[in-house]
DNA sequence: CGTACTTTTGAATCGCATCAAATCTGGTGG
DNA sequence: CCACCAGATTTGATGCGATTCAAAAGTACG
C-alpha cells in the first residue's frame, strides 16, 4: 500500500496538481496495446500487470506490479508495446504524461530523483534476477536476506506467502525450506507477519544433518 | 563485445575526451566495499561482476555483465557497497564519475539519452525476472522469444551455451527443450550460432505427442 | 592435426510442484 | 464473548522436470 501524499510531496508542485487518483475494478485495462500513452501511472494498492498476448494465445507477463511507478516505457514511447491491466480491485495515480516529461526537463532535482529511482530499481532488479537463477529455495533465501537485509537480518514487508511468490517459489516449498534452515541452525525466524530471517551458519555447510 | 567509438560517440565530447580504457585480468578488482567511487565502467568484454560476501563466507553475486555500463549505483552513492570484480580478461571504459555527473547535469540530452537507457534496462529486467520465475524451460524459452523476438522471431546474440545460463537453465535442460519443442513443432530452429526461433504452436497443447 | 569449445544424448538423482488436507490466525458479526 | 470465515501456515504423499555426472560427437581455429 503505497501513499498517495508522500509520491505527491515527492514531485513538483505543478505535476502533483494535475495528478488524479484512480480506482480501478480487477480486470480493467489502463491501457491497450498500440495506444498512445497519455499518462504515466502509480500503483498504490492493487495489482497491475503489463501483459503482451503472443501469437499463440498465451499470455506473456512482462510486469507486475503492486506498488510503485508502472509503465515507466511510456516516457520515451510512441504507442504501447503491451497491455496493461489491473488484476485486482486496484488504486493508481495518473501523472500526466506530458507534465511528466516538462517536470523532468524543467527541474533538475526531479529529474535527478528519477533517475535515482530508475538506477536504484536497476540494482534491485539485477539482485533479483541472479536470486532467481539459483537453483535451491535455501539458496535464494540466503541471497535475499543478504541482498536485502542488513547484517544478515531482514524484515520482510509481506506474509511468508507472497515472499514466496517473490522468490519464484511455491509457498509449499519455501516453509519446508525455512523449516529444514531453521532446524539446521543456518537461519532463525521470528514474528509471524514481518518476519526477521537472520543467517547464522553457511548454506553449503551443515545442510544435510538429517535427512531421515 | 562493445565497440570502445560507438560508446564515446554517444557521450559529450568533454566526457569522452577524459575517459580510459583499460584491460583487466580475470580475478582483478575495479573497486571494493566501502571504496569511494570514482568511476562508472562499460563493459567492452569479458565479464564483471558484483559481489557481496556474506557474514557467512558464502559469495552473492548481485549482477554479472557482459556488456554495457557497470555500477551505475556509484552515481549516487558515497561509497561502494560490495566488489566488483572481473571474473574473466576484460576490456572496460573508465567514465570520470565527476565529469559523468557533471555532463548529467548540464547535457539536456545526454541526460535524456541516460535515463532511456535505464528505463529500458528496467523493463528488460523485469521481463527477465517474469521469466525466471516460471518454472518450465519450455515456458521461458516461449517468453524469451515472445519478449526478445518479433513475430515470434529472435535472433540469438550468443550461443545455446550462454542462452541456457541466461535462462537460468543448465545446457542440457536447454538442448532437451529446444530438442523436444521442435519436435513437437512449436518452434523451428535455424543455423547454429545466430540462432532463429520461431514459436509456431501454443506452449501448453500438443506438448506430449511422445514421452517414449 | 590438435585443442578448446559447443552441442548432443544417456542415466540416475534430487528438489520442487502439485494436490490434498489439517491447523492456526486475525478479523467479523451475531 | 463466541461462532464463524477467509486467509495464512504447516505437513504429507506423489510425480515430474531439472540438475548432475558422464561421455560422445560436432565445430571453430590456430
Amino acid at each position: 500500500m503505497g501513499d498517495a501524499h508522500t509520491v505527491l510531496a515527492a514531485v513538483p508542485r505543478r505535476l502533483a496538481d494535475c495528478t488524479r487518483q484512480r480506482r480501478l475494478k480487477r480486470g480493467q485495462a489502463l491501457f491497450r496495446i498500440d495506444d498512445r500513452p497519455q499518462h504515466i501511472f502509480f500503483v498504490l494498492s492493487g495489482e497491475l500487470r503489463l501483459i503482451r498476448t503472443a501469437s499463440s494465445g498465451a499470455e506473456i507477463v512482462l510486469h507486475r506490479s503492486r506498488c510503485g511507478f508502472f509503465a515507466e516505457a511510456s516516457l520515451d514511447a510512441e504507442t504501447y508495446h503491451c497491455d496493461g491491466i489491473a488484476t485486482s480491485d486496484s488504486d493508481v495515480l495518473d501523472f500526466p504524461l506530458r507534465g511528466f516529461r516538462a517536470a523532468l526537463e524543467d527541474d533538475s532535482g526531479f529529474s535527478h530523483a528519477f533517475r535515482q529511482h530508475l538506477a536504484r530499481e536497476v540494482i534491485k532488479l539485477r539482485a533479483r534476477s541472479e536470486r532467481l537463477s539459483l537453483k535451491t529455495a535455501a539458496e535464494r533465501v540466503v541471497h535475499f536476506v543478504e541482498t536485502e537485509g542488513r547484517d544478515g537480518i531482514v524484515a520482510l514487508p509481506y506474509s511468508k506467502k507472497a515472499w514466496a511468490a517473490d522468490l519464484g517459489l511455491t509457498h509449499e516449498a519455501l516453509y519446508r525450506a525455512l523449516g529444514k534452515m531453521e532446524q539446521a541452525g543456518m537461519i532463525s525466524i521470528e514474528g509471524s507477519n514481518s518476519v526477521e530471517v537472520s543467517i547464522v551458519a553457511d548454506p553449503r555447510k551443515s545442510f544435510d544433518t538429517d535427512n531421515a
